[in-house]
DNA sequence: AAGTATTATTGTCCATTTGACAATAAGTGA
DNA sequence: TCACTTATTGTCAAATGGACAATAATACTT
């Protein structure tokens, strides 16, 4: 049974460890800190720190990425745990991936605490990073990537209004792919977004017509057991 | 930054739980042990214990699952984290969910250490269980179905030579449903499985055809990344 | 031996979806 | 007015999916 009166179990700590993707400039991207302590000092690593003894995971990842980024209010999710026994030089860390998804312009990231920069990095440029960040943070974006396939997540991470071809170069970005532009719009078709009676300003071709999610119906799918997501 | 030299973050402990799934009679069943010890004690649980601090988390689960059930060699997948400060009633544990699937008679479940007994208890007659082991259980259980739904892993549930019936009944049973029998036939079409050169036995109708899982077709689709499952 | 019951397997028809590609629309700027 | 750019809609054939019918192989019954 759980021997939790053994001292020698206390050797380890635990920590959280945020992952929080944007879409920006036909882009997934990462926030990442620049650290200004050691170990790694000046490496670029994932945000995150160890959680309280008696602090619940997710208010410790909120609490984290506040004190490091000053991102309040996140809404984050659960990823994979990581334990190996080295992953961290000074100690048995095991860490819980929490990611989330935000529109990048409707926030503002500032560094605080021991992060000395933070940064949006495009996926596909992220440098090398510290501890097993690598791994954590590629094993995040598969998690990611699945969820875009399955659910309706792409609005979190969208503009609140957006083009069909915003939306579409979200998916090839992920996706790694190109799609035809009437077969995508063809395939949404039975996603629930509205089409507003605005359109996109600005652009120096023919507007595109705005969009946004219709959490309305979506709910309704839901509960009528309507909704099936499937976009790869 | 990790504060790992402060006594205080060594608090809490970490442990494993394993939730074993097999189908047997057109039945998913999970294997649950009854605890031998107090708290709990008499109730139904998901084997797990606490992991070593020098241990790797696979390598705790794999330790933990045959100590309490003589299962040998089983190949675990990680599944959720569960960290509420008061899941535990003696303390703060941190618990890594773990999940495999396997063919439950080629294996034979065995009670031992605290473990007073072990079975296989269909997934929806599972008693309440112990500690938050029912939200466990369940967020695992959804994990497996998300699994069938996109991977070829109900062949690791499935017997070694199975009928597409059987099949069948598998999916029918996860996704609580029924499928026309011709129409299942043509899904699973581009699915990488063989047929062998035997018949079902000892059946008082037809016997049907054998398959088993074309691991070498599925690894070649893979490679050639002409696989995609898709079975919902 | 013939007929019945049961499950396996295959085929057909039609509606829907998908993929490739063409045609048209609505802006800007020259 | 014309060229340029991106948006949007339409077409057609192929592939897929769902409902349902027809046939097959085995054991069991009479």
């Amino acid at each position: 049974m759980y021997k939790i009166e053994f001292d020698n179990f206390f050797t380890y700590s635990f920590s959280s460890d945020c992952i929080i993707f944007g879409f920006r400039n036909g882009e997934i991207s990462v926030l990442l800190i620049k650290r200004a302590m050691e170990p790694f000092k000046d490496k670029w690593a994932i945000p995150g720190d160890l959680v309280y003894p008696d602090e619940d995971l997710l208010d410790a990842s909120k609490r984290i990425l506040f004190e490091l980024t000053q991102l309040n209010d996140i809404d984050l999710h659960q990823a994979q745990t990581f334990g190996k026994p080295n992953r961290h030089p000074q100690g048995r860390v095991i860490t819980c991936a929490h990611f989330a998804l935000l529109r990048i312009n409707d926030f503002h990231a500032e560094a605080s605490s021991w992060a000395k920069e933070v940064a949006w990095i495009p996926i596909h440029k992220v440098p090398e990073l510290a501890f097993d960040h690598d791994e954590i943070l590629s094993s995040t974006y598969d998690l990611l990537k699945q969820k875009l396939a399955i659910e309706p997540v792409c609005f979190d991470m969208l503009p609140e209004k957006f083009t069909l071809s915003e939306m579409q170069s979200l998916y090839e970005y992920a996706f790694d792919t190109t799609m035809d532009k009437a077969n995508f719009r063809k395939k949404i078709k039975s996603i629930p977004i509205k089409k507003l009676s605005e359109k996109q300003q600005n652009v120096k071709h023919r507007p595109a017509q705005l969009f946004s999610f219709d959490q309305d119906r979506f709910i309704e799918m839901v509960k009528t057991d309507h909704y099936t997501f499937k976009m790869y």
